[in-house]
DNA sequence: GTGGTCTAGACCACA
DNA sequence: GTGGTCTAGACCACG
């Protein structure tokens, strides 16, 4: 449909299959990805990226476990009706701890982290907003 | 001095030296551990985990990379002088852009995030001033 | 494909492992693995240079530290694509100072030192030409 | 005499013996101690760079072996009369080595490179004059 | 005493 | 198959 839109870094210490599910993930956060979309199919995405199969359906696979995406057999990969149920936040704070601890350390004080808080906010949602508007 | 302040979960899919470099990392950022302050040693360290000391010297390693301490054969291991300069924040940004996916795939909003952004933000803080306090 | 290229000496003072970095980063240098070249296997290595596996897997994390290689789990080790960017030259202003020491503690002067090093330029291009020959 | 002249970093992967050979190899090649120059002795030299005397004497022990200093008992260290006779140039040639390989794999050319030989052999033989002025 | 190097050998993750 | 992690234990260099 639009053709190339991940990529991945064969170099990374991060796995191939995690730098995928990353990627699916924000994809669909960013509003890229509607809920009910259909993915490519992991021969076809395997083929674009350049990598082995295994790779992608392991990232399909941890994407489903995590309730991102469904498949559907015989019909293809979509994303994920969005559960409004607020399950266990406890990853969400440990992220938040992360980017405190990150911040100490590259000496950015509160102040200019909240900053860089509400710019990251403002730009998700008007990254949202965008793609609500191709839809219409 | 003050016992067990670190722990580490050997069946964690995260490895062990990257636990202890997280828990030291954070440890440093709350206040616990200010700069100049002696670490315990290698060995110490190894035995209070009940880890190999080569694991332990692993997380040292990649601590002193990172500026976050400093390692001087025949005496120690110390928390590093903060060097005070802006280095490459693109970690920092990855780490926001990190929690807002997170956020999204949680059902959690834009204003649920923000306060638990400030609330995070005033914890740490908090905990910062105890710790000053302690010295006093 | 050449039998063995590198060699070590358990008995210096330099670590197994720096003399690998220093060897490696040579044949780099020298022209006899070019950018994309893949490095023999960590334990194949290991085996030929009958040394611990672990030995030659710091070297190779040493020298990707420095941009010399890269490792791509599941893969192997290849020799890194040049960035072409020019870096810090610190390093290199150390290394010809402790040369300039060097020669004068030995007792060379000046016009015998540049005869030195335009010679040692001289064999460098020479051997990188033998080395592209050999391609052909 | 003239108060500091050397100094240490206790956080250097070098350890700190061989950063002092290093400095009053260099110092005595740049001319600042010319042949014959009492060095400060062990003690004040170890209470000047609050080190331990150990290390400093350690430090003199292989400048003796390398030639580069004389002890003589009850009278001091002195920067020994420099032996005309051109040893071994292996160390040398080693060296020059280095310099070729640290270059390649920074991206300095031979050009460039060259020129940077050119200015620090220039700056260290104005350096040396200068200090012959000073004795005037 | 400290950290640094190295070994022999196990098990796991990745592609 | 590859590289990554971890262990147990030895020996060395440093200050």
């Amino acid at each position: 449909m639009f053709g190339l839109r991940f990529f991945v870094d064969p170099r990374s210490a991060l796995p191939i299959y995690q730098q995928l599910v990353n990627q699916i993930k924000a994809a669909a956060a960013g509003g890229l990805y509607p809920p009910g979309q259909q993915l490519p199919s992991v021969r076809e995405l395997a083929g674009q990226l350049a990598i082995n199969p295994n790779t992608v359906a392991k990232a399909f696979r941890i994407l489903e476990e995590q309730g991102v995406i469904e498949r559907r057999r015989g019909l293809g990969t979509f994303i994920a009706q969005k559960p409004a149920v607020a399950k266990d936040l406890t990853s969400l704070r440990i992220k938040l701890q992360e980017l405190l601890v990150e911040a100490y350390h590259l000496g950015v004080g509160p102040q200019e982290l909240r900053q860089m808080f509400e710019t990251a906010l403002n730009n998700w949602n008007k990254g949202k907003e965008e793609q609500r508007g191709k839809g219409n």
